[in-house]
DNA sequence: CGAGTGGTTGAGGGTAATCAAGGGGTGTGG
DNA sequence: CCACACCCCTTGATTACCCTCAACCACTCG
């Protein structure tokens, strides 16, 4: 069998959501097996993203949404005067790309964090077979819902809590939503600079700097540059005070 | 014709869509005469509500939409600790409750502001209904995706803004709001307390009534009470700096 | 080796919160 | 009809949190 045979096929592999890990998380979760292979069919592979580059720009026309596979990503929108707001993060198995559809243009510039990988659906194609998929209709309307929860879940963290909240909720949240990918709830690493977290939860870079020293003076992390270790989640969840410690 | 039939009559007639004066803003707006039809079908009166009742209460299992009509509500989401975020403000022709559809309970208590009417339009039966029309799908996709880039700008103001560019926000966006629902952008009434606006953009009451009133002073605005005449909507956008100064 | 990036630490100042008090409107009951 | 209470709003004084500015360190890369 020829070399690039053998890549061709383990390529499309890789692609196939009844092989993927994330098949329990993602959108297709709910479907039955036959189901799943027409969901797949609509599926666009891409090329991994290195750090850095730009899944989708603000304002260009909307077509797809992305779901991620591995690595994470931002979405920055920025407005007249310079600034760029980061709105959010996206793991594994998280929709890119759904704020973009009432405009018909993304709403912010979505920049790979680490070298990532994403499957690319087409709005329309999508659209089209949840039309006859009652379970995928049901799972897109769930993953806007949820966004739309998660913001509101930010939008009382930027109003009402202090920085040591924001950062305490900041961890944890990324705790649960690691845990739920089954990966270490209590050990894992940012793939977000110090810039980019004060950005998200409205602090100074300083700010958080500060008060990422004083958690590990406090022994409720161990934090070395990138590498996070949890020292006491229970402790940080009552600090962070977010109604629902253990969910993403 | 007794005057029970009369009354049926009109009753009915008040909720039919063809004849709502929102029809051009709410879910319907795309569809075509019979299909309105059977979407006027599913929906179901609600008696008014009064100044301070509760549409949905958080946490109540999910089970509907609801359309404002007339009047205008506020959701309140509280968290743990006794303290509630105001986290919208919905006006006629805007959709309440879709932030539950993903845990299948209502996310925050909606309460309204004032004497008002809404149309309730239970889930399932539109979820239903959208399978076979593609323009209420999309429809719906459009509201959900609205409220989130909605949420997002709010993340914005509360994470970047001073206190005097959110009140400018706030204000600029009822204008347009109220401008594209037929009424003034310039002359309104608030139907929020001070307490509501400083509660919704992450200030203390006495802020916002400093900050009114030093607007006054400016000429930006004539505020007595609850009376807003906006005196220089230009001056007031560029202090919003919102990108979108004319876009609810 | 120098420049650049990302992170930490320290000093000082500004913005808005908090604390405190008083005014104006409305509704209710005497 | 008036008095009182209550809520909503305003205004003033003080305080605190976090931002800004600035310097420095560790590490990477050309």
């Amino acid at each position: 069998m020829p070399a690039n045979a053998l890549g061709h096929r383990a390529r499309l592999n890789e692609t196939r959501c009844q092989t993927c890990s994330l098949s329990s998380l993602c959108l297709p979760l709910a479907l039955e097996v036959e189901d799943m292979d027409r969901f797949d069919a609509i599926i666009r592979r891409r090329a991994p993203l290195k750090k850095g580059e730009a899944l989708v720009r603000q304002q260009a026309p909307f077509s797809s949404v992305f779901a991620v596979r591995s690595g994470s990503l931002k979405q920055l929108i920025s407005a007249g005067s310079g600034d760029e707001q980061l709105s959010n993060f996206y793991l594994p198995s998280e929709l890119v790309g759904l704020d973009g559809i009432d405009e018909g243009s993304y709403q912010g510039t979505v920049v790979a964090l680490e070298t990532t990988t994403v499957c690319e659906i087409p709005f329309d194609r999508l659209d089209g077979l949840s039309e006859n998929l009652p379970e995928l209709r049901a799972q897109l309307y769930r993953s806007l819902s949820k966004e739309l929860r998660d913001d509101r879940r930010m939008l009382r963290l930027l109003s009402r809590m202090t920085a040591d909240e924001r950062l305490a909720s900041f961890l944890v949240n990324l705790s649960s939503r690691f845990r739920r990918r089954g990966y270490s709830a209590y050990s894992f690493r940012l793939s977000m600079s110090r810039a980019d977290i004060g950005n998200y939860l409205g602090l100074a870079v300083e700010t958080v700097s500060r008060i990422l020293g004083r958690f590990q003076q406090q022994q409720l992390v161990a934090v070395s540059g990138r590498e996070v270790n949890i020292l006491d989640l229970k402790k940080l969840s009552e600090l962070a005070n977010d109604g629902c410690p253990y969910d993403g």
